[in-house]
DNA sequence: GTGAGCGCTTTCCTACAGGTAACTACGATG
DNA sequence: CATCGTAGTTACCTGTAGGAAAGCGCTCAC
């Protein structure tokens, strides 16, 4: 039952762009920024506390940890628990949620490594 | 011989996620702004000069569209070709890699209005 | 009670993306 | 000759992301 195996390559429409722009827009915006994506995928690894992150994301400032944290949280990307005890310990831990970016993910690098493949190759034709 | 109809949920491995993270943010970087992916998205419907794009994308100033046309020229997602005549006409057309951005583009569009969605809801949650 | 660690917050600063407006060079057109 | 359209460039300004350094409230260990 293969009758078709290579999807036909047509030119999206119109219609069909402008109506996957505003989503791919928004993807963008909840993603974007300098520390959101290693910090999702940090905490998808195992929950970890404030310090511990700090540390493993060398380099980032706790004013800005702790913005991006709440803007995941927010997303429901991730969620802050907090352990009674003394002193209480606060773990952050990744939602089903995050998983769902799987996909995205995993075509954005299939594409990004591809695309710097090609543009390697093109820069080195250009210096012959 | 359908073994496994559904991927089994893993959470992906440390090395996995490091591999793939500079692939996704040098793929972020170069799709990233507020005018590529209009401009990408435009260009692919049809080639057009540069005061046909400033008419079609309204709101982007004359400065900022030189440089993302640049930019994109650079990254090779279009061309600048310059037919002559009297006076000679200036047309920017999508290259064939635009197209490779189809797969990354439909994924980011699933997950952005599933996204959207999903927020949406639990905001209403907590209205309630 | 003094110092250290945790989980932040506050203040100040810089860099860069992007916008506005004006200007340029060129040929065509009236 | 003056004006128009095309394809930009230039100079200036603003807003936001992000970094640096310091401090704060709390608890525990010494």
């Amino acid at each position: 039952m293969e009758i078709m195996v290579h999807e036909i390559e047509t030119i999206p429409t119109k219609q069909e762009c402008d109506s996957s722009l505003n989503n791919v827009v928004d993807a963008l915006y909840v993603l974007g920024g300098k520390w959101k994506l290693p910090l999702i995928l940090s905490l998808v690894q195992s929950p970890k506390r404030f310090s511990e992150i700090q540390h493993e994301l060398s380099g980032i400032s706790p004013k800005i940890l702790a913005k991006e944290l709440k803007d995941l949280e927010l997303n429901e990307f991730i969620t802050r628990k907090v352990y009674a005890g003394t002193p209480a310990t606060i773990v952050y831990e990744a939602t089903p949620h995050s998983l769902t970016l799987k996909n995205v993910l995993r075509e954005l690098s299939l594409w990004g490594k591809q695309h710097r493949e090609m543009i390697k190759k093109s820069m080195k034709r250009e210096a012959a």
